[in-house]
Parts: structure tokens; C-alpha cells; sequence
DNA sequence: CTGCATGCAAACCGTTTGCATCCCC
DNA sequence: GGGGATGCAAACGGTTTGCATGCAG
């Protein structure tokens, strides 16, 4: 048998989903992702969009991210890096902490699971959110 | 005016969820709760269970986990702590790795974020998944 | 021609909410 | 008696799925 066929087809809609994705920083949800893509494929439908979104995640194309929140997000930059969330607004951006592989080591030792990762995520308030807030005294 | 009453009333349903979630180290989603505290109160409503973990998170009495997966998870045990998450089986344990607090001034200092906290958790999967798996080579 | 991929809409599942009733203060 | 809490069921929002059609290989 010749190469493995098993890799999906790059067709028009995972292209541009992907391009999409890779545009911006700002790990969008599938839905605000949908109405990116919709620009430009005005018929794509949403469903299209989630499975699209999970086959490349399955084939480490792109992250999935299961932050807090109720709405999962997807990120173009797959290798490991730290997110901090607005739990005002609910954004999530990229951190610049370090990422600390000694927690997988120490992990390994405190605990009788396999290993396969990790993901820290910060919680804060970001700061447009900070600037709407001057008259609350709720933190 | 006197004493806040502002604190809520602790009635035989909050105080009986509250049980049963600190029975467990498991961190049970609403449902798994639901269940529990359901052998004790035969009529409660799932919505009861949902408004008082609600509740009881928002004063602080639990953690709401907003870990991976579909569902939310409740913790009794609220000091920072971390989690690690199978992946095959979604269970969520605890993990005894130490609780970076230098996170959270090295996320002041790369962040315009008014930082609030952090979390931490693992992937990995759990012993009794290992054991089901002698025959699958997918990682 | 064949099968994978799509668009569409309905189903699904976890969670939230409206409302009538209940119960504690 | 009054206000919060409950049980119940319906609504909700995000995600998944079934199916007929479309399109690339």
C-alpha cells in the first residue's frame, strides 16, 4: 500500500476555518469562529464548524482548550503555553509565565495516573473590564 | 440594625448536599450529587441541587471546578489545591503537587490583568483505565 | 462512480429559570 | 403571615448527530 490516505482532505472550509484561527489571538469560541468563517463562506454551516474544530484537534492541528467558562475555545498555537481568563467578560488571552515541566516530573511522583499534560490557567480580570468597574468594590 | 442575616439559611437540603459533597474526594459533577443526596432526600429537585452548590460556591463554602470535560465539578475542600483529570474515564482527583503562589507574581508581572488566581491541572489517565488498555498502543 | 464532506435541522445534555406550593421564622 | 426555599417542569444554550445532497478523487 502507498502513503497513508488516512489523513483528511484539506478541503475550502477546513482551509479557511484554519486560516481563520490562526488569525487572532484571542482563542475564539466555535460560534465567534462560525460568524469569522461566515465572512468568507456565507453558507457554512455551524455544524461543519464543530467537527472541523474536532478532527483537527484530534489530529493536533489546533488546541482545544477546556478552560472554565461555558464555552470551549480553540487556539492555532499548539505547543503548551499558560492562559489567563477575564471572569468578568469571560476573554482569554495567552500568558507569558514560563511553563514549568518539573510539574510533570513532580506530578508523576504524586500520583499513580499516566502523565500526559498539563495546563495552568490564571484567573483574573483583564483591563477594559478593570476600567468599567470604578465604582465597585466587589474585589 | 442588627446581625447580618444576609447569610443563608442552612436548611435540610443545603445541609445535606454539603454533606455528601465532603464525604467524597471525588469531586462529583451536579448530577453525581444529585444521586447521592437523593438516597437521603428522595424528593429533592435536581434544580435544588444546582441553586445551592450555586450558592454555597459563590459564598465560598465550596469550589466550583471549572475543569475539562462537559461538566461542572464540585469540591468541598476550597484552599488551592490541584486536580488531574483522566482523560479516558473524565474522573478528577486531587493531586499532591505544591501550590506554585510565585505563579501569581510572575503572572502580575507578564499580564495587564488584575489577577485573581490561579489553577492548575493535569492530564493524565487513571490506574483503572491503565489496566483496561494492555492491548491499545495509542499513546 | 464512490465515498467523504457539507448544510441543514432536529436531537441531546447539562444547566437555569418560572411558578405554584411549602415551610420556617 | 410573609419571604425565602423547594419540587417540578419547561426553557435555554452549546454541542452533536442523522440525513439527503454535493463534490472531489
Amino acid at each position: 500500500m502507498n502513503a497513508p490516505t488516512n489523513m483528511f482532505r484539506l478541503t475550502t472550509q477546513r482551509q479557511i476555518i484554519l486560516e481563520e484561527l490562526a488569525k487572532v489571538r484571542t482563542h475564539p469560541t466555535a460560534s465567534e469562529l462560525y460568524d469569522m468563517v461566515r465572512k468568507r463562506l456565507p453558507r457554512i454551516g455551524l455544524g461543519t464548524v464543530y467537527r472541523n474544530l474536532e478532527l483537527m484537534a484530534e489530529n493536533g492541528m489546533i488546541l482545544k482548550l477546556e478552560v472554565g467558562g461555558t464555552q470551549k475555545r480553540f487556539d492555532a498555537t499548539t505547543d503548551n503555553h499558560y492562559h489567563i481568563r477575564c471572569t468578568t467578560c469571560g476573554k482569554v488571552d495567552d500568558i507569558d509565565v514560563p511553563v514549568a515541566d518539573s510539574f510533570i516530573e513532580k506530578a508523576g511522583e504524586a500520583s499513580s495516573y499516566h502523565i500526559l499534560g498539563h495546563h495552568v490557567e490564571f484567573a483574573g480580570i483583564c483591563p477594559r473590564c478593570l476600567n468599567s468597574r470604578r465604582t465597585d468594590s466587589s474585589y
